[in-house]
DNA sequence: TCGTTATTGATAATAATTCTCAATTATAAC
DNA sequence: GTTATAATTGAGAATTATTATCAATAACGA
């Protein structure tokens, strides 16, 4: 999905909310949905600043805290430090993450959605996202 | 697999490396090996010193590296925690935890390994581990 | 336009993790 | 068993990520 499209999604949930549209959140949300890679909040804070300078770090965690609650990011820990990324993908697919370049890879898994589905709901389980993050070394790396 | 044979396999691994075992170290590992959920580096400890008073909160998470390092071990972040658990398993399963109890359920992907295998190695990527963990709600907590 | 109320950025406070260091101890060689 | 060497220990300090606080500002419906 685009990054404007995913940018109007989440500008129209924070309308269905008691949320504001405010211009550092439209940055923290813009440079989110834009990057390349993972990012730690703090990158994030300096990205946002490009499009709309002077935004605060603690603005970044309270969106990323609406993002979360949304349901559309989720936040991945690589080693020592906490990397946040946006996904608002509809379809089953995997996030491939190298914890040495920290380079995201989409992975379709749609050949096996429906086996997978089934073997998580027979316990009556309710994933967060449909989209699983794995860590590991992708083939640069290793 | 039992905790025990698990235990065995972590003291064969840290004498085949430069890494002596101490009382600290076997009392660190069975408090994990032992846990029935995940347990943050606090707890851990607190489990530790039952077995073997006065472990250092330091042990603990250098203990924790050293796991890391062998692969036996991964930390997962629910919400504002971070949790570690133990998993030696061979087999290729998924790891279900809910973020409302932090109950963890194991859950049997053999039927899909395959194809799930041939999904990721096609980009070339190596998964750290054989386990994948997905953050959800159980069946108890919906 | 105006009033209400959420949001802001800076800063302080908190919590998790890592670092430091002198004392201890596991391990291997003798 | 003794001894030498180097890894490990626990306590506490230092660091780092995240959250709470607060007065000033700004979004948005009336
Ligand atoms: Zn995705
Ligand atoms: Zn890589
Ligand atoms: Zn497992
Ligand atoms: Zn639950």
């Amino acid at each position: 999905m685009k990054p404007e499209r995913q940018l109007d999604i989440f500008l129209a949930a924070l309308r269905g909310s008691d949320l504001r549209i405010t211009p550092s959140r439209r940055a923290i949300v813009q440079a989110l949905l834009c990057a390349a890679r993972p990012l730690s909040a703090e990158e994030l804070c300096h990205e946002a600043c490009r499009t709309h300078p002077g935004v605060g770090l603690a603005s970044v965690y309270r969106t990323l805290e609406a993002l979360q609650s949304f349901k559309y990011i989720r936040q991945v820990q690589l080693g020592r430090r906490v990397f946040v990324f946006a996904c608002m993908d509809e379809s089953q697919h995997a996030h491939l993450i190298c914890s040495v370049c920290h380079q995201l890879t989409e992975c379709d898994l749609s050949a096996i959605a429906g086996t997978f589905q089934q073997s998580i709901g027979r316990v009556g389980f309710q994933p967060a996202t449909n989209a699983i993050e794995i860590v590991g070394t992708c083939s640069a790396c290793q």
